[in-house]
DNA sequence: ACAAGATATGTAATCGATTACACCAACTGG
DNA sequence: CCAGTTGGTGTAATCGATTACATATCTTGT
């Protein structure tokens, strides 16, 4: 361990108390002209580096924000965490990150890392949380630093940031409209999830807006993965009538989709377009180029952690405004085009 | 704020000193079977959280790793915090994350997350670290507190963790040799890179080997990026002796190769048989499904994972195992065929 | 010239856990 | 029966920064 200086010495040095110290640091107006020179240089010489736990402790706070995931590994998010990341760092804030897996195997509480001054605040990602955590959290005094991003719990008054989650499934069914579709299949994300509700919800209410027949098998329920994007183009296959398009509920589940039609050598668009939802990298260098509707995860990110650091600076303001929501956009590339009788 | 109550109360509850309580809390073997029964007790009816702050400050450790990457959206990445992540928390420690890009912006230096008690350990996932910030790690007594993992710094002795890059390229080659290709060319990273280096040298040493012509041209650098595959391959349809196959130094590269091939009607495996390496998680959903040199991303996290937190827990330990080199596999799919004159 | 404020700094308590050291009781072996 | 050991517990210093409060000096207006 390498001992590193401490208030105590700068002030030493410096011919000033260790308040006057602090305070330089910490809130230079207070403190003549004079003594800050003199205590930056003290500073400066000594190599003088705060030491964080102590600072920790006597504020009781963490300076860090938890951010949680259900699933590391899953790259949707690394986009939103840089969008998190890029902010608090500029508040000086530290970045924590957990998997909900790993807080349930490890019995933790979510909310002891707010107690415990382990996080000043929390992000969650993840709307599939155990109702059992949930049910803590929700009545908790310390609720109003809990904050959800893109996904979120119907129900609770949890301040969420999100997308446009509705006018997405619009503006997919109608872009698929325009292009001359009137057979239009929709494959949705996990069955309990709020995102897969609520464009399911859109996308039936579109359909009916727009006088297209919907049959109930045309919704085909999925994951968000690959995987049940292979599934749902199996299904497709194997119907009599085969919707001439298919709106999926996220990238991955579409390019899952196209992925199995391909080895059953159908094509995209030719024997059906295809659009997904969220934009990811991967969507622009699939083949075909994926139709999607983008959400500015960088965005997503940014906005959630101002929102919740506005919660710690400010616990007692009034933080009415509980819920944003960031537009959409229809991103078109290659894999819808004009239906062709 | 919540008022959680504190080691003192749980003391006075059971009836007890408090070093008594931090003993039965950390330590439970010393104290007797009576008063662990009624520590247990009075932490129950208290609710009692430890106060992290309180302890890293007396205990001068953060029981927390910071992981640096080179860009917090790269999707290769994820499953590597994964393994860290899984195995951090599993010994009750936290993950801090931070990019390179940041720490630069912010003009944080990097070994002040050591100094100020921020940080027991740091992983970095980031060969390209600024010169200056390497030459002040290198030799710093907190050195031994850092690791690499996946990129590591040549002429340096910072532990690291790694996979088999040449024995990677070399596995590659010689698949590609099996299918009876002969014409093989090589797409790069970035030009500094180490894996690029040490991929590119086992490429060119292996086509030695095995007695190929390898025409100067036929490596291109690139840099690990989507873009630079489709550039890579806008390259190689302008070459007049066009390679019959490409080993590319990432997926992502093999997947923009593929990718702007198709959008010049060419075709893979018919036109060229193309193999990536790491095995991220879209190969095997691309199409074609690519073939692809293996990194067991969460074997590799979590043995960085290990290695650091052995050198916390042991500082003094002879930890001259330096360096962890883990296997790679060879993912045989569908972007490469034997090749037909 | 003096009261009333403004400005700058110091003193010392405080945050909450850990742990060196001291102490006491109970036991062991000669 | 006593010296020496073991096991269990308490006392109090400590980690290093923050900040309420006290104090001292300097302005300013009347």
């Amino acid at each position: 361990m390498v001992k590193t200086s401490t208030l105590q010495e700068v002030a030493r040095i410096a011919n000033v108390s260790t308040a006057t110290v602090s305070r330089t640091l910490s809130n230079p107006d207070v403190v003549s002209e004079s003594t800050r020179r003199r205590v930056s240089e003290a500073v400066k010489v000594t190599g003088y580096r705060i030491n964080r736990a102590a600072r920790n402790l006597r504020t009781q706070r963490s300076y860090s924000v938890l951010v949680l995931l259900p699933d590391l590994a899953n790259p949707f998010f690394s986009t939103i965490l840089e969008g998190i990341s890029s902010h608090l760092s500029h508040e000086g804030y530290s970045l924590l990150i957990a998997s909900t897996k790993q807080i349930h195997e490890s019995g933790e509480r979510l909310i002891d890392y707010l107690d415990d001054v382990r996080a000043d605040g929390i992000i969650i990602l993840d709307g599939s949380l155990d109702p059992q955590v949930v049910e803590m959290l929700k009545d908790a005094p310390q609720a109003n630093r809990i904050l959800f991003a893109c996904e979120w719990i119907e129900g609770t008054k949890f301040p969420s940031v999100r997308c446009q989650n509705r006018n997405g499934a619009r503006t997919a069914v109608r872009h698929l409209y325009e292009l001359d579709h009137r057979k239009i299949a929709h494959v949705t994300g996990p069955k309990e999830n709020v995102l897969s509700i609520t464009r399911k919800e859109a996308f039936i209410k579109e359909m009916a807006q727009l006088n297209l027949v919907l049959k109930p098998e045309w919704i085909i329920t999925g994951d968000f993965s690959l995987a049940a994007g292979c599934l749902a183009a199996k299904t497709w296959i194997e119907f009599k009538e085969r919707p001439t398009a298919v709106f999926c509920a996220s990238d991955q589940l579409a390019i899952g989709f196209i992925s199995e039609l391909s080895r059953h050598n159908f094509k995209v668009p030719r024997d059906i377009s295809v659009i997904g939802f969220d934009d990811i990298d991967f969507a622009e260098q699939f083949i075909p180029p994926l139709t999607s509707i983008r959400q500015d995860r960088l965005m997503i990110g940014e906005t959630a952690s101002k929102m919740l650091m506005a919660r710690i600076i400010n616990p007692h303001d009034d933080h009415t405004n509980d819920t944003a929501i960031l537009p959409i956009s229809l991103v078109i590339r290659e894999s819808t085009a004009k239906y062709k009788t």
